[in-house]
DNA sequence: CATCCACAGGAAGATCTGGTAG
DNA sequence: CTACCAGATCTTCCTGTGGATG
């Protein structure tokens, strides 16, 4: 027998560590929701409203990350549609990330779309589809409750706050139907960007998450990972450890779950039967690889070519100004033969490298010699050539043999 | 102490893609 | 086929500004 037959029979022979995987992904709603039963009560009786065919206020929750929010709402959401079914009630939901569908449209298009609504994804006047929209809502006689997760990403825009005040107050038009807006956020100061008529109707009823405690984390790791894992798979100190690493950070559930998730399949992909302390940390390292290493490569071509303007510049001097970035970053563009953005549209793009954590930026002043912004890199320049190199050819090409002293201007 | 550098970032609009409707 | 639509992307034009320097 070859060594590769060993090393397949060894793994599939192998008794693997997971008992049900599908519990650690991000959209499994589980039985209970520990530490979120007073938010529960508290959406629930809100909801209920409607199953005595009243008109349930329009909901307004915010609270951080990985809070419970989202789950919260697809636990009652799943709880009222069956209880709809068992006394034969009209109730749709409908449930829209806004992080995705981000404009006016996309977000008529999905919320039809979930309500079993058939439109066009474009090509309509956004007039024309809400009247669509609108009607068939009307002529499912039922209660409907909307949810716009992330609603955020909307309000940034000026245009989501249109189509939100007419969402919201959508039961004027309404003869047959009523619908409950709920909207989501985890962007605290967000209430300013909301338009003021749409705060007022949208936060009728206002639940807030607070972040999860190391204990309520410990409570809610270790209900998954009795679920997940085969007994004796996993240590309560290990656990511990997973729910202190995700406290310290942020408090949030979701990346508690991802670590305990990864941290299990390193566990696996080395055969061991237990997970440990160190299959742990291991995992904690590659998730934060992992997402920067994903975040470059998503970068769109032009951005690219931004970052790894500011990366060569980097490892000769710590002070990067805008000046100097568009100037390696049009050289570049030159040896790649890309047709240069301007420098308005470039600073857009280094606004969005701080977004994505990839860069940090300062506004300084240096009197005389003018006001700019001082960029610094948050990550290695190694793993910016690395990633790209890997990521696209044509760079690959430039940076093979590339010498710090190749990009002097 | 006014000046002026080197930009930041808002507003508006041009261009382009990918679509519907009749 | 033409007329039209939303939205992404980018440009053009613009006003605003912290502080070293003359």
């Amino acid at each position: 027998m070859s060594i590769v037959d060993k090393i397949f029979d060894e793994v599939l022979n192998r008794k693997s560590i997971f008992k049900n995987r599908r519990v650690l992904s991000i959209d499994y709603v589980p039985e209970t929701l520990p530490h979120r039963e007073k938010e529960i009560e508290k959406l629930a009786k809100i909801l209920a409203t409607a199953l005595k065919g009243g008109k349930p206020s329009n909901v307004f929750e915010y609270g951080k990350t990985g809070t419970g929010k989202t789950a919260v709402i697809l636990y009652v959401l799943n709880k009222l549609i069956q209880k709809a079914k068992k006394y034969n009630l009209h109730f749709a939901a409908a449930y829209v990330n806004t992080r995705m569908y981000n404009t006016p449209y996309k977000v008529l298009y999905k919320t039809a779309t979930e309500l079993g609504i058939k439109v066009p994804r474009t090509g309509l006047a956004v007039a024309d589809i809400f009247e669509k929209v609108l009607r068939r809502i009307d002529m499912l006689e039922s209660f409907v409750v909307i949810v716009l997760d992330e609603i955020d990403y909307l309000v940034k825009k000026k245009e989501g706050n249109d189509i939100l005040y007419r969402l919201t107050r959508i039961n004027n038009e309404l003869e047959n139907s009523q619908v409950s807006v709920i909207g989501i956020t985890n962007d605290l100061r967000f209430k300013e960007f909301l338009d003021a008529r749409v705060l007022s109707s949208l936060s009728e009823e206002s639940i807030v998450f607070e972040p999860y405690t190391v204990e309520q984390l410990y409570d809610i790791l270790k209900q998954r990972a009795e679920l997940a894992f085969i007994d004796g798979a996993i240590d309560d100190s290990t656990l511990r450890l997973i729910a202190a690493l995700s406290a310290r950070e942020s408090g949030d559930a979701r990346k508690a779950i991802d670590l305990l998730r990864i941290a299990g399949e390193i566990a696996e992909r080395e055969g061991a039967e237990k997970i440990t302390e160190q299959h742990v940390r291991m995992a904690y390292e590659e998730v934060e690889r992992d997402i920067i290493k994903a975040a470059i490569k998503s970068l769109p071509h032009q951005e690219k070519l931004v970052l790894l303007a500011i990366a060569l510049l980097f490892t000769k001097s710590k002070k990067v100004t805008t000046g100097v970035v568009k100037k390696m970053y049009e050289k570049l563009c030159e040896i790649t033969g890309t047709p240069p953005v301007t420098l308005r549209r470039m600073n857009d793009f280094i606004n969005d490298l701080e977004t994505l954590g990839l860069v940090s930026c300062q506004i300084v002043s240096f009197g005389r010699y003018g006001r700019t912004k001082v960029i610094s890199l948050e990550i290695p320049s190694q793993t910016v050539f690395l990633v790209l190199t890997e990521a696209d050819p044509l760079l690959a090409e430039i940076l093979k043999d590339w010498s710090p002293f190749k990009f002097d201007t």
